[in-house]
DNA sequence: GTAATGTCTTTTATCGGGAAAAAACATTTT
DNA sequence: AAAATGTTTTTTCCCGATAAAAGACATTAC
């Protein structure tokens, strides 16, 4: 076996989706933007539609026969990539405890326990070692750094410098920006979401990443755009890792994101910079929260 | 052919210049680590300068019987990783021309025309991708973003920010630091090279990297010291490829330094933000000053 | 003649294998 | 017994090969 076809039972459970909406198919080059695929995989799927008797295939007529059942759809598990299945068993691995500091990263076990070919976890490896938590020897294996304090004030340090421009380069775009437009879209996500935070309160951290992301774009750097893959690959661990006061932790969160939105709005360089440094120090502080004491760096 | 013996061939050469210094080796684990490679290294090398009568080797007496000859080496092109390789072959395609921003990087092509496997090209493209030039598309080729001017001011802002902050830092480093030994090493360094820069000035490059990654280090930001990385490897191909004023823009660079030192050694924030600032414009003005106007990113 | 479909080619993603290099273990030397 | 050498095992690095997916070209439909 050498390469999974994941892209095409992803596309397809999503295909399927479609199907529910309307009674047929577009063209196939318009299929492919909207799943974000080649043709040669929308052509898979709708083959294997029109062998299942979903829909009618007749070159430019694809008339849905039937609505998707739920045993139509390709197990979930089956339409990741393996990027993303090493990397979840990694972060696995990592937060689980046991991951001390300065130990040592095996590629062969790594793959083995994983169950994918060595070339796999190296290429994982390489574009993960961006994010700060683990190192390479040269010649030699990598070394684990360790989720640590001294990690979440080092990624932390960083992002406060890079929001405050973000933000403050944000507040000094013309007014027929189309970011504007975005804010108000947010805003609006955001006064829905506070109004029901008690029963939807584990949608927050979706919003939030979105928030931030639009806020960084306005710096139009690439450095600081894509540094917040990194905030972005944290948070998205920390909030499964730590559920404490999760609830509330969002409320506030909302109404933090709210109020900097209305200094943005106000353009006031000053509001900007307060409303963001607020968020920041809890956004911060929050991380902190959940790295245990103990946890420390050990001396090289 | 599975893998070169670079590292053996590297490692063996710099024994050689050992053997200059030396009537007789030391033990195999400290070869081992003076040469930084494991003892099977340091065995394979003992082993062929035996054969070539270079040594008398009897378990531990390692006697230097002659000085090593010219062609006892193994050329230089044979010492270099696969890594180094791509990188090289790669940079000066890119500097080259004809580079055009939004141009598809293929990487079986530039593996055949490298004469390496894909492999080694696609981890180097993943090495490379945090550098800012190179961008994936998801189960599709890499787009090249190019060295435009708004790379350059992307970086160079990034670059401000983290060294400004760094040099704060190291000035604000207690006095029995040990950065301000290594300070004094650098000044005296610079001192030297800026009375024979008529005919050192290109010494200055690898003193200049040397001098920053040392204020980098003392933000103790993983993050600061890692993006020195994106800036070394700029500056250093940038230094290949425009040599114009090479000597004079030496001269006033270290001078600059000169002042730098000066001011973080007066511990007074002021002076070392001024002197830091000044240094940064003109590296900034150097950099711009190399990429032709006409080289624009294409609007996406 | 534009845009779709049909067909063929190229490229990417991934694996297994094998040599180089590192690391671990066993034995000897001082 | 500490540190070296001798030997064996494991891991890293890199290639070639192959299925999945993308892309290019040819043909047909509107």
């Amino acid at each position: 076996m050498s390469k999974s076809n994941n892209v095409y039972k992803d596309a397809y459970n999503r295909c399927l989706r479609l199907l529910d909406e309307t009674k047929s198919l577009p063209s196939e080059p318009e299929l492919g933007t909207l799943l974000g695929v080649s043709r040669t995989t929308v052509r898979s799927i709708l083959a294997r539609m029109e062998e299942t008797g979903l829909i009618d295939w007749n070159k430019r007529n694809k008339t849905v026969l039937r609505a998707p059942r739920p045993e139509d759809f390709f197990p979930e598990e089956e339409t990741d990539s393996l990027a993303e299945i090493i990397e979840r068993s990694f972060m696995r691995r990592l937060l689980a405890g046991g991951a001390e500091a300065g130990m040592q990263i095996n590629e062969l076990e790594l793959a083995r326990e994983i169950g994918v070919g060595t070339t796999s976890v190296r290429e994982f490896l390489i574009r993960f070692s961006r994010f700060g938590l683990i190192e390479k020897r040269r010649n030699s294996h990598w070394v684990l750094k360790g989720f640590t304090r001294a990690f979440a004030l080092e990624l932390t340090e960083i992002r406060e410098m890079f929001e405050l421009r973000s933000a403050a380069a944000f507040a000094a775009l013309p007014e027929d920006s189309a970011v504007w437009a975005d804010l108000d879209r947010l805003e609006g996500e955001h006064r829905q979401l506070a109004s029901q935070i008690a029963t939807r309160f584990n949608e927050f951290s979706e919003l939030d990443e979105r928030f931030h992301r639009l806020i960084h774009r306005a710096s139009h750097n690439r450095f600081i755009v894509d540094f917040y893959d990194v905030i972005a690959m944290i948070f998205h661990y920390h909030y499964q890792w730590n559920k404490a006061e999760e609830r509330q932790r969002n409320e506030v969160a909302v109404q933090e994101h709210l109020a900097y939105i209305a200094a943005l709005r106000s353009r006031d360089p000053g509001k900007v910079d307060a409303a963001c440094r607020k968020h920041l120090k809890s956004a911060r502080q929050t991380l902190l929260s959940s790295i245990p004491e103990g946890r420390q760096a050990q001396p090289a």
